[in-house]
Order: C-alpha cells, then sequence, then structure tokens
DNA sequence: ATAGGATTGACAGGTTCCTGACAATCGAGG
DNA sequence: CCTCGATTGTCAGGAACCTGTCAATCCTAT
C-alpha cells in the first residue's frame, strides 16, 4: 500500500491508518482461514457471550444486516451459533461453538504480533496517548 | 454510533474512530453536496493537479476502478475534467473545473471546523503525537 | 389490560467497492 | 529496430454493505 496522506486533514490519516492495519491483520488471518470482520465478531462474541445480533452490527460498527449476513456465514463456518433467548423472543442470542473457541485461541499469537510490532517503537505512554486520542474521537463524534 | 470497542484490539478502536470522523465529516459534507471520497479526491486533485486515475487511487486509498468510478462521477457532476496527457498516452490528467474549485473553497470551512472542534480538547503536542503515531501505522503495515 | 411506540431479525433492492480480465501504451535491454 | 515486462484506463461480474420495509415481540403508560 501506498497511502502517503498529502490531504492534510487527519480523517483521512486515520483512513489509512486503518487501511494499513487491515491489511496487515488480514494477512495474518487468512493464514487461519479468517476475515478481519470475522475475527472481530468473534473477539466479541468470546468477551460478551449472549450478544444479539443487532448488539453485535451496533458494537463492530456496522448495519444490522451486514451482522446479520456476517453471523449467518460464521454460523454456517460452524463457528457461530444462534440460541433462542428464554427473556426475549425477538432475539437470538450468539455463542461461539467449541470450533470457534478453538480458532480464536489459534489466531491469538498472530494477531498479537501483528499489532506489537506495529507498535513496537512506541513507549507505553505514547502508546496510552494513541489510544486517548482515537478514543476521545469516538466518543465526540457520530 | 455507539462504537464502544470492548475488543481490546487497537486496529479496531482506528477503524472505530474512523467510522466516527467520517459520520461526522460527511453531515458537514452533504449540506454541500459531497460525498467525504469527493472531498477526498477534490482536495488531492487540488494539491496535486495532473494526477492519474491510477494515483488518484493509490492516494486515496482505493482500487483503480473505484476511483475511475469516483472520477467519473464528479467529471459528470462538473467538479473535475480529465485532459490528455501529452507525455503517456495512457494516463489522462484530472484536474479541478473551475465550479470544483469554488466547491472546495465554500466546504473549506465547514470541514476545518469539525476536526478543530474534534481534537479542542487536544494541545498542538498531543495531536502531532497522535499524528505520528498514525503515521506511523500507515508506513509499517501494508 | 391494553394501546402506542420502540426494537428485533429478516427480506428485497440498490449502491459501493473490488477482483480479474483486456487492448493500448510505455520503458528498458538486447 | 524489436521484444518483453510493467502500467494505464476500462469493462464485466461478483462480493460486501447499506437503506427501507415488514411482522413479531417487548416495554411503558394509562
Amino acid at each position: 500500500m501506498d497511502l502517503d496522506d498529502p490531504t492534510g486533514c487527519v480523517t483521512f490519516l486515520v483512513r489509512h491508518a486503518w487501511l494499513s492495519m487491515r491489511s496487515a491483520l488480514a494477512d495474518a488471518l487468512d493464514e487461519h482461514g479468517l476475515s478481519v470482520q470475522q475475527y472481530g465478531v468473534l473477539v466479541l462474541v468470546s468477551k460478551v457471550p449472549g450478544r444479539t445480533v443487532a448488539e453485535v452490527g451496533r458494537e463492530v460498527g456496522t448495519a444490522r444486516q451486514s451482522a446479520n449476513e456476517l453471523i449467518s456465514g460464521m454460523e454456517r463456518a460452524g463457528l457461530l451459533e444462534r440460541r433462542p433467548n428464554p427473556n426475549d423472543r425477538r432475539t437470538q442470542q450468539v455463542h461461539l461453538t467449541p470450533d470457534g473457541e478453538q480458532r480464536l485461541i489459534d489466531v491469538g499469537p498472530a494477531v498479537r504480533k501483528v499489532e506489537e510490532d506495529l507498535e513496537a517503537s512506541f513507549s507505553d505512554a505514547d502508546r496510552a496517548a494513541a489510544r486517548a486520542w482515537l478514543h476521545h474521537m469516538v466518543e465526540n463524534a457520530g
């Protein structure tokens, strides 16, 4: 990727960072047969099992319908399963299958290595500062 | 937008920041009838007139074909024009029309206000640090 | 209890973006 | 000169994502 950002617009710099990091992450993930979006859902459902489709969509930053299609695909791939929600007949609880859990464990080191390598030259303070800046953008925009 | 990022993965935090900032930018832009991608191309071509389609695609972080479609649409909208390149008969030089230049001038303040408001609570040093971090991600990934 | 509003998962249809090809053209090396 | 590899703009087809909509369900207030 080229992406030198001559626009002088921070928003596009953030976009370029996202594209580059996604590309690096994708390289590590598709050795394990996972897409970046699938990995995102896997991590999310792993941290908070029982999430509904709509919740997954919101927290992963995509439309409800896109989350639906994504989850359906992962269900077909045997990574996820939907269970009926006893407290709400509209929704379904999304859970990891044993295969999904195993896959998440398998890719963990590779993912962590990618991000660690990318940030290797930064101090803990710098990393925290960058996260704070990014988090602030998330909170105050949209 | 929700986007609280419980994944603990910086890459997704960057994605969330991009989505949020893009949404804020889009709100400001569509009052002037521009999309975020169109604005990006406008700024890029303004800074370096005569860019080819392929170059625009690379620098804006999209496929050659997507840049082609984007530029075609903006040409139809009277914002851009393609001129033959005397030194290379394969390529065409993309230039702003007077309308395109005017539109860019018109939206400038709104765009700058959005980004300034987002970063208002950060010092110059913090802003520079965030840009350095982002730039490093762009350089070392992809 | 029940009416009204909001939310859910899913379907249909459309937009955006991408990959894979193609001929035309350029540039370097015989 | 001429060939060969690389690059350009563009077309065709598909993948990913979104909006709009619907019935079903939940929640709140009267």
